[in-house]
DNA sequence: CGTGGGAAACAACCATCGGTTGTGCGGCTC
DNA sequence: GAGCCGCACAACCGATGGTTGTTTCCCACG
């Protein structure tokens, strides 16, 4: 079936003629008129009775033509979303559950008119996201390039918000109780965060970690997935890891785990956006807006070097970056 | 754009091969990977990344996949919308506002499975209507043919429900007041029923209850729409209509119509229904049971000279009519 | 490191389709 | 009854979408 036919079927029961429809579609009357007719041997039923003075839908038009409507729509909805230019703004999270998507999520209802398609591009080089950016295939990402060659040309990298560390024990570990703990009791526990690979952000955020607190960071092994990790967490009583305050996690009843905020300092993950240089998709303006409009940490904040040397923006605060919103156009 | 292209794409992003979706769609792997290529060139998207052992969809192909999926659906739905055996249930009524409509109405509330079109063939003649039956344009039609020859072959009436009636009067008609009449207190008083189109299953009806009761109808004279009658009504001091009691009417507040039911005997309008009497529509069978559960009228009741006679299907009560939902298939 | 296999793309060919112009036909309208 | 309006039919033609045959590419495996 082709949705041409079913477009000039709209308008020619819109219009009640098949001419003016033909005109209005730029063909002639007649290749309406075959369009019609090709659809009506293709449905086995008549949908227009002609008449002297145009065409009046029959009671299985009549029942077809929302239906027709539906899907001319869709057709459209489908072709505006991947077109260039004019398809949903288009973020790259690391997951559905972090901290990033939840604060998509938060943006999205608070804009529920925004066209927002959240996406994972399921790489774990950042300069590859990076050249996504910079290829269009995506019109942001939450990632974080510290090494400043290594952004692509035409990409810039700005801070978008604070994440906040907590610690996450099982019930049976001795700092299970606490309600906020400060780094000189973490020193000793073992702190196990699989999955970070090497040389990437993350790992280097840890390095930092471990250096600036005299921690046991256990940052090596792959990662099975979270399942595995709550399981472990579940049943142990002296292992710990970290995880974002705003990730999302979800256990078993039965696990019991608790999450324990980390104050004095607060341990901060300072998550960047990758943006393009130029041409930023208009969507981006509100995201932007949304992202400087939430609130700083409180107290006191420890954050890695990279965020706080003045190559890569300067130790500010996201509460007073509005330069990076306003040079969206 | 051609549905079978994404349909294609819409398979083959789910198999991630085209080999395989060329193979259910019942065509060669060149032709899928054409309709793919031809999507991606109307687009202007690249739709798929081509791997060594299959496809896989790029961001853009899962922006476009569930308005796929849509679009697909919609022309699966559209297509069932009017294929001759499937499609929905279409009952002809004669007003969308008519205690026809109304009972459906609550048919559907109650079965909101039930797969219903509520149509109005835009027709007086009920042979007409009878006819768009036998060819199978409609599945059932609320209509009264009086005269049984004049029923087409293959088409047969049974009694669908009794719509009682009702006095509509302004507030300043003398029986305003009533909370309910008896036939003899009409008498004399003008009820004006305009529309009423001659020789009619309608004009019988007035006919008869002019006769019987000995009252001043006045069924002549073009009807001009509903709110010309409501407006003259709720103006006139001595000007009435009758309505059926489960018919819906609207009309401003200042106007205060007012409906008193008319009682000892109730005067009953008895509905019909033509339907096909070979292969009648699957649906059609929930919405006899559907009638045939309605409550009688209470009390006394009046009926034409049809409903009465044994000709056509003998005075029985509507509750007590169980034959004709049984002989549906 | 070459090789075989699997999957998609490319090429050539052909029937069909969807578009055009020209013409016929049936109902209104005057 | 003549003219007009609007749709259908006919003939024609380039584009399209299908086929078979072949090539290319990537990966796995010996």
């Amino acid at each position: 079936m082709d949705t041409e036919a079913l477009r000039s079927f709209v308008r020619a029961a819109e219009l009640g003629q098949l001419q003016q429809a033909a005109g209005e579609l730029g063909v002639t009357q007649q290749a309406v008129s075959k369009r019609i007719a090709a659809l009506e041997r293709e449905l086995e039923v008549r949908l227009f009775t002609r008449t002297a003075r145009g065409v009046e839908l029959t009671l299985d038009g009549q029942a077809f033509l929302p239906h027709a409507r539906g899907v001319v729509a869709g057709v459209e909805r489908a072709v505006t979303a991947v077109r260039p230019g004019f398809r949903a703004l288009r973020v790259d999270v690391l997951g559905l559950r972090s901290a990033q998507a939840v604060v998509l999520h938060d943006y999205w209802r608070s804009h529920p008119e925004a066209d927002l398609d959240v996406v994972t591009l399921r790489v774990n080089d950042p300069r590859v996201a990076a050249a996504a950016v910079a290829a269009g295939d995506v019109d942001a990402s939450f990632r974080t390039v510290t090494d400043r060659a290594a952004l692509p040309p035409g990409v810039r990298m700005i801070p978008a918000f604070d994440s906040p560390l907590e610690l996450l024990v099982g019930p049976g570990h001795p700092l299970a109780a606490a309600r906020t703990l400060t780094p000189p009791r973490l020193r000793k526990h073992r702190i196990w965060v699989p999955g970070i690979a090497p040389r990437s952000e993350w790992a280097e955020f840890y390095d930092q970690l471990t250096t600036d607190f005299d921690l046991r960071i256990d940052a090596a092994g792959p990662h099975f997935g979270d399942e595995v990790l709550l399981d472990t967490l579940a049943d142990s009583p002296d292992v710990a890891t970290l995880v974002g305050a705003r990730d999302r996690y979800v256990w078993p009843v039965g696990h019991d785990l608790r999450r324990i905020p980390v104050v004095h300092p607060t341990w901060a993950y300072p998550l960047s956006l990758l943006l393009p240089e130029t041409n930023p998709h208009p969507g981006l303006r509100g995201l932007l807006t949304h992202l400087t409009s939430l609130p700083a940490l409180p107290g006191e904040v420890w954050r890695p070097s990279w965020a706080t040397s003045p190559g890569l923006g300067g130790p500010r605060a996201v509460t007073t970056a509005p330069e990076g919103a306003e040079r969206v156009r």
